[in-house]
DNA sequence: TTAGTTAGTGCAATCGATTGCGATGGCCAG
DNA sequence: CTGGCCATCGCAATCGATTGCACTAACTAA
């Protein structure tokens, strides 16, 4: 009979049930060693302080046996859980499954797990379900939700809770981030937008109190002027949430109140698609009577009428540069701590087009 | 000072930096008893065993050292991790999102926590990933990657692992699983079709190893019989994967071969997508040529197009009730395995109507 | 020969909470 | 006055792995 599946095998054994896994001392035993050695033999770093043929044995005894160690008894006495909190506004957001999936990745090969938490934008939950995070002993905290002023981020990098940003970040605290190039992604927009030939572009803003509406509203600022386009601050409207519905009603605002724009550049993908309902409605056609550039590039952009022009970032490895971060500012806490732009790209689709004449 | 937000208050608090977290013999010296009584004070089903005053010492010392119990301590007395496997294909694909959740919104309440792995439909990765979900002490698994012939889950369920499927089930195996009703889905979808007055209405099915190809395509041809339809075999093709890809393929295959048909019923909303792609390269407009229908409801049909018809399935009431069916089999390991069929509807959108004359 | 290394291994404490069992003291019935 | 019951509480073992320290040989250097 093999032996390389043991765990397998002991299931269809009648003979020897064996609930219980096998534990360390099991190991030991069998080995004919202490379970000190044991566990020595078992673990790379303290391997070379045992002799060779011992630590043949013992490895041969785990295998046999089936051996798992038990993480549990491990993070009590070492107090590393192997684990990290994933705090995100709602993983029902099309943006987060691919970050999230390209932090276990990494995260996977190392030996730890995600936690993942949902806060729907709510702080007190958010504070909750950080404390609870936290009572489970994670090693750090992957933070998606940050807010330029985030008092609970502050008091936690004082508590020394080890945490990396991911797609926001926060100006004037000294926290590691991983974002991706929001400003060149807005000038491409505008500069593509310039040369089709508009004048007047509306930049329908993403909330002001995350960095990453800041950035994006600065940049496009930033590229009108550069573009040499008209810089009418009726042009910019707020939305108060990074939702289709918000990016709806900046786009009826701009429209209701009469200010003409042949072309806008949304703070994302969601509000981009608000625009979309907002011209259903109102029977204006894009990219005819005006172009949209949305920011994301969520999935499934292709197959929307139009699809939509929208500026890529790289999700997955925005996730795993986070998750890579994290375990090396986990390993090394003195390290200076990094912050990384992920490059971006702008991805023609159908949704933009010459101004109307 | 005020004593209700102890852990952030000692983080400001200069003269009692208190690195280590409270324990619990911290908290039993504070109150002047013995851990052992503490810990009785502190939990609520061995309340009764210690006096009422000496409950109220204890759980005063208790918040003003905000004492945190160490769920690893806890666990490794208890073997109990209060922790529970999510085992699904991928994260990405956006069915599983509002799964997800449902199953953390339920588990959250009860004081647990989901570890999600994504297998890729990959069986080798599948059976490492429960390996070490297994190894982390996970309490339960809620596994949506069933197949209908399912080596491992077999072999789980001989080894009292605790599992519920979602989605998904497996015919012959005596597992509690919680579906959506597919076949009434599909027998709503024949329906409306017919209703239009479609007679050669094709159907592009899902992989047929899993339970919900079968059900949905079995379910097709007896609607197709109870509406009196054409029941030609060559109007039904097998896609081997749940994706926009295969879906295609199995398109332009029913094309190709020139089977007619005027309208689709597609395995699920991914495959639809992939009937979508094929009509924009062949110059097939929809509805007009063909009617589509897809199955899911999966986020952003309506701003498809044409906006998708589908039949919408409860995804967070899947989740939630697979969740409360896994924390209550681990309440009541003894219970009979109860399963769960949901309701779902049709939803009407652009993306069918009457045939072409 | 003797002191001093060094390699290899074991002892026992420890991480923090839980729990079976036993000890204590008060109180009541007989 | 004595035995017994009950309400409270503490002792100590336990979960499984890790690790500082000590110990034993065998070996080297002087």
């Amino acid at each position: 009979m093999s032996l390389d599946r043991p765990s397998e095998l002991q299931a269809g054994d009648a003979r020897a049930p064996r609930q219980q896994p096998a534990t360390l001392r099991d190991v030991a035993e069998a080995a004919g060693v202490h379970a000190t050695t044991a566990s020595r033999a078992l673990n790379p770093k303290a391997q070379q302080l045992v002799n060779a043929e011992t630590v043949r044995r013992v490895r041969r005894a785990a295998e046999e046996l089936g051996y798992q160690p038990n993480p549990i008894a491990r993070s009590l006495k070492t107090s590393k859980s192997s684990t990290v909190g994933l705090v995100i506004p709602d993983l029902t957001n099309p943006l987060f499954p691919p970050i999230v999936r390209g932090i276990e990745n990494v995260l996977e090969s190392a030996g730890y797990s995600a936690l993942i938490v949902n806060t729907d934008n709510d702080p007190q939950r958010e504070r909750a379900l950080i404390e609870s995070l936290r009572s489970r002993q994670v090693e750090g905290l992957i933070i998606a939700t940050a807010l330029l002023d985030h008092p609970l981020l502050q008091q936690l990098q004082q508590q020394d809770v080890k945490i990396v940003l991911i797609n926001r970040r926060i100006e004037n605290l000294r926290m590691p981030f991983v974002v991706g190039d929001d400003a060149t992604g807005i000038g491409l927009a505008v500069k593509h937008l310039a040369a089709l030939g508009h004048t007047r572009i509306a930049h329908l803003a993403g909330p002001q109190t995350t960095s990453t509406g800041v950035v994006r509203s600065r940049a496009f600022r930033h590229a009108v002027r550069d573009n040499g386009l008209e810089e009418d601050p009726a042009l910019i409207v707020e939305c108060a949430h990074w939702s289709e519905e918000d990016g709806a009603g900046a786009m009826r605002e701009l429209l209701d109140r009469g200010t003409r724009a042949t072309a806008v550049v949304a703070g994302n993908d969601l509000i981009a698609l608000g625009c979309y309902d907002v011209f259903a409605d109102r029977d204006i056609s894009c990219p005819e009577d005006v172009s949209v550039v949305g920011f994301n590039d969520m999935p499934f952009l292709d197959k929307l009428r139009p699809p939509l022009t929208t500026v890529g970032v790289p999700h997955h490895e925005l996730g795993a540069e986070a998750a890579r971060m994290l375990l090396d500012s986990i390993d090394e806490p003195e390290r200076y701590p990094r912050s990384l732009l992920l490059p971006v790209s702008l991805i023609l689709r159908d949704s933009t087009a010459a101004p109307p004449a």
